[in-house]
DNA sequence: CTGAATCCATGACGATACTG
DNA sequence: CAGTATCGTCATGGATTCAG
């Protein structure tokens, strides 16, 4: 009734699944977790330095997104120049478990699925910018 | 040097996360695998009727990258009119694990951050195709 | 029944410039 | 230093149509 003019923007289906993992499957989420998992309180243009490809607009998108799932915790200085410090909530603390977990599996299946796509045409110089031991 | 007129399409950033994530994280592959094991063995029709939202084409789209991927099985009947059945490949079946762990996160935190996002206007309907026990 | 092919809307993302 | 604002590009995905 209320929605003559637009589409209803709710839609029917959003399970939990597709809620969490649209939440930490976009470019940049996973990279600024696991950069935050190794070095604890990193400043803002520390992040940036850690993953030199990121740019300050997606670095501020993501940092926000996380702020507000309770991923990430931000911390603003009241100085001149600001100073702003983020480290990871202890809900962004229990999620690394799990992401370990898939990146293991990941890990142990790349080598095969890379095979398998290789005829597909699929590109893959593996420059990673997170050391996997 | 050979990389004159275009971009060199090769990103020198293209770690193990993120090509895994970027495999199981688009809008319906996670659907699918959950789709599918539940109904170890399902049709196409049978996959498009248990997950109502989903579009021929990006059930297709989906099924193939999976199969590419090496996580579920494409069996064709030669037949008319045509009959083709889908299944978890092993990997796809070790990778359930991984993710149910991550989904019992999901649904722990959904919660909390559901309220931790409530004043930024998030939407969020519960009806979900998938139950979750 | 199981697709393929096409067109198009949306939104994510990047580059750049500007600011307190 | 840590953003914000604006704009352009491109990939994702939806609707529709055609086909074996």
């Amino acid at each position: 009734m209320e929605a003559d003019k637009q589409k209803d923007e709710i839609f029917v289906r959003d399970c939990p699944i597709r809620n969490i993992l649209s939440r930490i499957s976009d470019k940049w989420s996973i990279l600024v977790i696991f950069t935050l998992e190794q070095t604890a309180v990193m400043r803002f243009g520390e992040l940036q330095r850690a993953i030199p490809d990121i740019s300050q607009k997606m670095l501020t998108v993501t940092l926000r997104t996380l702020e507000q799932d309770g991923i990430v915790n931000r911390r603003v200085y009241a100085q001149i120049p600001p100073k702003v410090e983020y480290s990871l909530t202890s809900r962004g603390q229990s999620l690394l478990p799990r992401l370990n977990a898939l990146i293991d599996w990941a890990k142990e299946q790349m080598d095969a699925i890379m095979e398998d796509r290789a005829r597909s045409g699929q590109k893959a110089s593996a420059t990673s910018i997170i050391q996997y031991e």
